[in-house]
DNA sequence: TTGAAAGCGCTAACAT
DNA sequence: ATGTTAGCGCTTTCAA
């Protein structure tokens, strides 16, 4: 391939330099049969030599609509987006618009540059999950509608999901199978769930006798998990609770692998309820949300806002959540492990 | 939310009722300090009374260019995908691009829509996984830069990973493990890759002695897959070939299910070597392509495009794979299982 | 078949 | 602080 230098070339330098009018350049490439052929055969020679490409914006009537939405998250590899983008893309295909899908991989930098980029191109805003503080995000809400999910932003409309009582069912579930102590592996710090998480965890395992530790930040990724194992098996808890199914998975995975025996030995929880966590061994218990309608709600309230609705209360909706018990937990074991030598010693409960 | 007749306002509208100039009423939005307080309130509430939205496209100087590439795949939720993804972004953050990814779902129908809706916004495609015909792609490749994926089209550059060598491979390592037989289990027919895996391993099976018959289509996904055991079940191969790793990760489990040891009673391969083949038990045997590279070069040549490159080569550029033999392929046991019993019976090797 | 000219909605000089 | 005016690159009447 060989370069050429860059100057936007537009339809009056292929005019001028094929000797015709620029109406009939325009022609000539938006309805061919229109203009003779020889005429048109030489405009495209010239306009070829120039390097000329249509101007990716104005080409359409300028008066066009784009019906784009764009949908911003954080990592599109990460599964748990799966759901929710689905939700999302039905909702917009159902409202005659396109999604557009962003991806910010966990940089607010990255998040905000490609936000701006695309406001001049799309009708509205939907934020899957966002790294950027409160107020840069108002800047965006503020240009364009805008819904944020799984963030809790006042003037802003945002559906989240019922994580504090998907908390308060994992300490409650943990409590019942005898669990009195649980290390929480935290995701990234910019996530809003993620606090929310740790402390509802944290606060009702305080009322109800689960003593609720954390480690963290960890990448919300199965490399995040098996680097979060390393620390846990310096202290081995009884119980793992996870931001994430995929720091859930990389837990159980880093465990096993070091002879640490799931759930057995130690009970691990996870949030999201992606695919995998239905398929692993063990199947991993978890809280999952209702993604698919988190993104179709939240489509269909853009798609609102564009209409000219008026964004009212300033509370968040909350999707309920459901918690799904399966094979990572179980009644506390009575052993202890020594992780370092991955063998078991006999010893009563402690705190 | 209330609901407004659609009729776009301008910034003309609202100038008019306001009793302003409209670059008063562009300078209220786009320069908040440069109008007074009072007019600017003024023109903000009129604004909003007639349901003013800033125009997508002309917001900005019309000039700009977009700096935007798209990247169609046909599922999102497809893991196959995330390092394609990653690979192009990579290249698109070095080249200046911001990737817009677009997702078909598996319909041309949708996909050719897609495509048309973004003509006017982007400045590039890179088409990862396409379903629709090598004429309709084609008709969208005179209009903007293009580089096709995993497809072979002639007069527009395509980078392809080397299915033939994959497939040539899965077939010696099957005959190597003692197998005379194996059955493929076919992804969309709209897929380019899966007519070249087919043939490709059909062809050379004859030529070595491994007879490959196929069943399907069947959606490329774990479902797909799980759909597939049951025709499986009817006549159970010694070894199953499948388009992906999805759908093999959905027999391996089918068959798991329904009492079917994996490898011992059946062989399993997969294409693609997503993360959950590394950590699905057993691992799966997959031919591995270099996704991110893959994406990269795509990207990047797109991007020379943009910038005047020609494209020469009518060839598809072609990457290499990788097998990578894992869990889930074993030597060929003598032993013949009765499906619908999940009982297994011994037997001596039949053709 | 082709040219001239009028916009599309908005921003940015340049005036006032 | 605000109004006037001239474009942006392209398409589209309207004439010729």
């Amino acid at each position: 391939m060989t370069e050429q230098p860059r100057v936007p070339v537009t339809i009056y330098d292929v005019a001028k330099a094929a000797g015709v009018a620029p109406s009939t350049v325009s022609r000539a490439f938006a309805r061919p049969g229109r203009v003779n052929a020889d005429t048109a055969a030489r405009i495209r020679q010239v306009a070829h030599d120039l390097g000329y490409r249509a101007h990716p914006v104005t080409q359409a009537p300028v008066t066009a609509q784009t019906r784009l939405l764009a949908l911003m998250i954080s990592d599109v590899a990460n599964p748990f987006y799966s759901q929710l983008i689905r939700g999302a893309q039905l909702a917009a295909t159902e409202a005659g618009y396109e999604i557009l899908l962003a991806d910010s991989r966990e940089s607010s930098t990255r998040e905000r540059a490609a936000l701006e980029r695309l406001v001049p191109v799309v009708e509205g805003f939907v934020i899957g999950s966002s790294r950027m503080s409160d107020s840069a995000l108002r800047t965006i809400a503020k240009q364009r509608p805008m819904v944020v999910l799984n963030r809790a932003l006042i003037d802003v409309p945002s559906v989240v999901a019922d994580n504090v009582s998907g908390a308060h069912a994992v300490v409650e579930l943990l409590r019942d199978l005898g669990h009195d102590a649980a290390t929480y592996v935290a995701g990234p710090e910019a996530s809003w769930a993620d606090g929310v998480r740790f402390r509802s965890l944290r606060d009702h395992g305080a009322h109800t006798g689960l003593t609720v530790s954390r480690i963290g930040p960890f990448l919300p990724t199965f490399e995040g998990g098996l680097a979060a194992t390393r620390t846990l098996l310096e202290k081995l808890p009884s119980a793992v609770i996870a931001y994430n199914d995929l720091i859930a998975l990389g837990v159980m995975h880093g465990l096993l692998r070091e002879g640490v025996a799931v759930p057995e030995q130690v009970s691990v929880v996870g949030f999201d309820d992606i695919l995998i966590s239905r398929i692993s061994l063990p199947t991993l218990t978890t809280v999952a949300a209702p993604m698919r309608q988190l993104g179709s709600t939240a489509v269909k309230n853009v798609v609102a806002l564009i209409n000219g609705a008026r964004h009212r209360s300033t509370e968040a909706l909350v999707m309920p959540v459901q918690l799904k018990v399966r094979g990572s937990t179980a009644q506390r074991s009575r052993k202890r492990v020594s992780p370092a030598l991955g063998t078991t010693i006999v010893s009563g409960s402690s705190s």
